[in-house]
DNA sequence: GTCAATGGTTGATGATGTCAATTGTTTATG
DNA sequence: CATAAACAATTGACATCATCAACCATTGAC
């Protein structure tokens, strides 16, 4: 059921294991980005347990994440997946069978599907949006100077992306 | 991946409408975590690709990651999965019938089969971590002032833990 | 010795993912 | 305009990942 899941936060140094991300050795950019990666796989564990909590799979939780921007169209949908747009076909059967999403053809192009959460769909949405963007508590505990910086120097990192 | 609703406060009973991307709801924790969240879900959705380039599934990939620090039951490793054990033995058997790992038989109890490595698994694990480790555009991006303030930054976090 | 608990496997089933081929609809080009 | 190329979505074949229930072998407690 998982997909992504960790457990070694908690002990580690068995082996040598010549090559292991639990030091980030030489440049500034390793520095961060292995501390980073140690949240990013410890919340990331938690992540179908949490979408199980909504009676969603992992892909659609991502799939309603994407959804409440607007209506998409599959093949728009299959890019931000990163996946085949067959595999999108049975997927919004799924969430279509339960009365989540809504096909409905484009106007000015008949091929095109565009998705759109139903009124069920929205309030799920919702929930889950708000259960994803509580602060964990790694997070939480932060002192306000941290957090503050924490959010200028990603805003920036974004921004220029 | 495009916008990103902020998701703490919006209650959605109707379209989103546009995004109030970065706008983060209400405090300084919510802001923060969701920039971050952003940054992980950016990875998370390269990961399996990122797998891909070994010629791994993403299970494949946090086995061999786990694996890493030493032999392990198999059971055990259902547990960091976060899996059922059934579903470990054909994940193992496709690993093994690759010449990636091997099962041995414990000596103190001979229901339990150890994992580990082969030389062939060790050596591409590492490559693996090696490619794990290497910081995603967006981090390598940033200046050296905030890379180290945000490795400060994360450093206190994950201490305080 | 008997019997419950444990570790791993097997079989059934469903979700997720790929690829190749198909259908229907634009769009480009001669 | 007609025909070909490109595109969006679906279908079908197939592998992987995940669960559950049932099973076998071993262990440990009584």
């Amino acid at each position: 059921m998982n997909g992504f899941s960790d457990g070694s936060s908690e002990q580690v140094t068995r082996r040598p294991a010549s090559t292991d991300v639990s030091e980030g050795g030489s440049g500034l950019p390793e520095q961060a980005w292995t501390l980073l990666f140690e949240l990013l796989h410890t919340h990331m564990r938690n992540f179908p347990a949490l979408a199980a909590e909504f009676e969603l799979s992992p892909v659609q939780a991502h799939v309603l994440r994407q959804l409440g921007e607007g209506a998409l169209a599959m093949s728009t949908l299959a890019h931000y997946l990163s996946c085949d747009a067959s595999n999108v076909t049975g997927l919004v059967d799924r969430l279509e069978a339960r009365g989540l999403v809504e096909r409905k053809s484009s106007e000015q192009d008949r091929r095109v599907k565009m998705l759109v959460l139903t009124e069920a769909g929205a309030e799920l949405r919702g929930r889950l949006m708000a259960r994803l963007g509580a602060p964990p508590p790694l997070i939480a505990a932060m002192p306000d100077e941290d957090l503050a910086a924490l959010r200028d120097i990603m805003r920036r990192a974004l921004k220029t992306q």
